[in-house]
DNA sequence: TCCAAACCCTTGGATGTCCTAGTATATTGC
DNA sequence: GCAATATACTAGGACATCCAAGGGTTTGGA
């Protein structure tokens, strides 16, 4: 986006924030926030290395969903729920992916409101290059330390189960 | 989005990777991935307690940072530069808080090129409100534990340090 | 002094996300 | 068996983000 500024942005929010008389939700904020950008940086990277490939994350992800399905094909609203996104979504993805023949819609063999979307050779040959790609130049080279990476896994992970994403354990 | 599913998709996630000869990637992939998707779960947060005062987060931010600036006016590269988005995201946010009488351009006193954001008496005070209501109903319900809240600023100060944002300490 | 390079903002286009319908198909209950 | 309800996908609209390009303003070196 620009130069790197002096000081850190959310640190001075941070310490507004405190300024104001809020400062029992001061870190909390610095936190959230820093997750904010931290997925938009995040989201820079994975889109830089996926575009050589012609892909998106959005229709990485779906991609990527589809070549671990036994089958290699599932309903659009299994994906949806799988990928935590609105149908709406995974339906514009879907339309963008089939267009460049990486996957194609068929109606589900027992019932008629269903759609499935199935893998194309040609998807799953590029989902292989693209998660290469993506293994080595972004998740490969995080930044994040081994025992960081546990603890945002355990920490986010208590988050997104307490947010209804998932009843496991 | 929907009903909770039966398992973490994410942790599944990881155990393809794992199952599939990338081991040496799947926790950081893991991490990576509940990142974005708590980024997702938060602004989704967000966006429910802004909307009933016409506030999206992006606009939300803009008028926060004015509100914090000491004239408060920030000429509109200042702005892009401390929210860390591309210029055109502030212009899109200031079209829309100007059509709605939070903010007013101005030209700089001594730059022909730059133009100032000024807050009005309205956005002032509809900034306070808006603050109010995420300081209570989001930042103060985080559901993050006060050390787990430590360990993502410093985690994720240094990441963002690391990826440029900043040249801090 | 003066023109090229740098900088600032805006417009237009591509994507993605969500929400609100609307259409079609299944399931349920009487 | 049929009507009412639930489910699945899609169309259209509102927003946000980025990139590429264009027009105006400053700055800096020849």
């Amino acid at each position: 986006m620009g130069t790197p500024l002096p000081r850190d942005p959310i640190a001075d929010a941070q310490r507004n924030w405190e300024r104001h008389g809020w400062g029992d939700v001061a870190a909390p904020m610095a936190a959230i926030t820093a997750i904010m950008r931290t997925q938009q940086i995040l989201l820079a990277r994975i889109e830089t290395v996926l575009k050589p490939f012609g892909l998106t994350f959005a229709r990485y992800e779906l991609l990527a969903l589809l070549s671990f399905a036994r089958s290699g094909a599932l309903p659009m609203n299994k994906a949806s729920a799988l990928l935590q996104v609105h149908p709406t979504s995974v339906t514009n993805a879907v339309d963008r992916l089939e267009k460049a023949a990486l996957v194609a819609r068929s109606p589900h063999p027992t019932d008629g409101r269903t759609t499935l979307i199935e893998l194309t050779a040609e998807g799953r040959t590029l989902a292989k290059k693209a998660t290469a790609a993506l293994n080595a130049e972004v998740f490969g080279k995080s930044g994040f330390g081994a025992d960081d990476v546990d603890h945002l896994i355990r920490v986010l992970g208590t988050f997104r189960r307490d947010a209804g994403d998932f009843t496991d354990e």
